[in-house]
DNA sequence: GTTGAAATAAACCACAA
DNA sequence: TTGTGGTTTATTTCAAC
């Protein structure tokens, strides 16, 4: 895991449809040698899937909101109760007076209701408390190439 | 944008690399036909690109954790100055008592500190609330296929 | 949307540093 | 162990229908 295997991920991020050729080429290597690393990553979870990044308002799902779980019984398995309400794009156990932070996708805010209504059906769920996203400035991928974020040491 | 189309999209979330041939056998067309539809979702930017998921502790970036940040001021066109902190992996602007919700990945707490500092740094930050994670249940795509989110009518 | 052919890229390999 | 360059295989891409 050198700087060329990061340079490599960042420029993937960017557009994984990119020919191992022109990938090689940006971090001086030869096609089949930057095909070898890449194929090492995906290999070892660094690089976890190839995927599409999809605009949520095209698939009319225009609403976006957190919301904090707070509940009566430790939640540390429920990740399956969770990961069966759809609108739910992340669920994160959390430190802190809530239990866990999810992040909800739906078309309205009827069926941001319906996804509240839902939570409260999980054992143990006490409360939610939810916030909307007014505007999303931007999300993008984990910095690959950041230095602060890459100290020498490892 | 039909119910093709988001098969079309259900199964590039899944593996981006799948080949036309096996795509259009999924739903049911040709090579060619679902090459075509895809190339018009990316054109209409239903799909926005690519991209690989990355492993944000392969990175060393083990710490997430989702800040509310008050503020004395508008907000609504600081997107850059959230966007110049490399470990913030999300802004939104959000109804309630905070202004900004921000969601930040970073190697150590010390870090996450040192982040909460060049956030307070901001002109019109007032204050930062940060909720670390403790585990994440999961983080997946919009679902694309979901019927309660994709009504009829749309 | 389909089929089929040409252009292009991926995957694999033997060899070299 | 990692990289190079060439060969084979597969896919993308672009016709014509």
């Amino acid at each position: 895991m050198d700087e060329t295997d990061r340079r490599l991920i960042a420029a993937l991020q960017r557009d994984a449809t990119t020919a191992y050729a022109a990938l090689g080429k940006e971090v001086g290597l030869s096609a089949g040698a930057a095909h070898e690393r890449v194929r090492k990553l995906r290999e070892r979870g660094v690089i976890r899937r190839t995927t599409v990044d999809v605009d949520p308002a095209a698939l009319g799902q225009g609403v976006l909101a957190f919301v904090m779980v707070e509940s009566s019984a430790w939640m540390g398995d429920s990740a399956d109760a969770f990961a069966a309400i759809p609108e739910i794009v992340e669920a994160h156990v959390i430190a802190g007076s809530a239990s866990v932070l999810v992040k909800v996708r739906t078309a309205t805010t009827e069926q941001l209701q319906d996804v509240l209504r839902r939570l409260y059906a999980i054992e143990g769920v006490r409360g939610t408390q939810a916030t909307v996203s007014l505007e999303t400035f931007f999300e993008r991928p984990v910095a690959a190439l950041d230095p602060s974020a890459t100290p020498k040491a490892l």
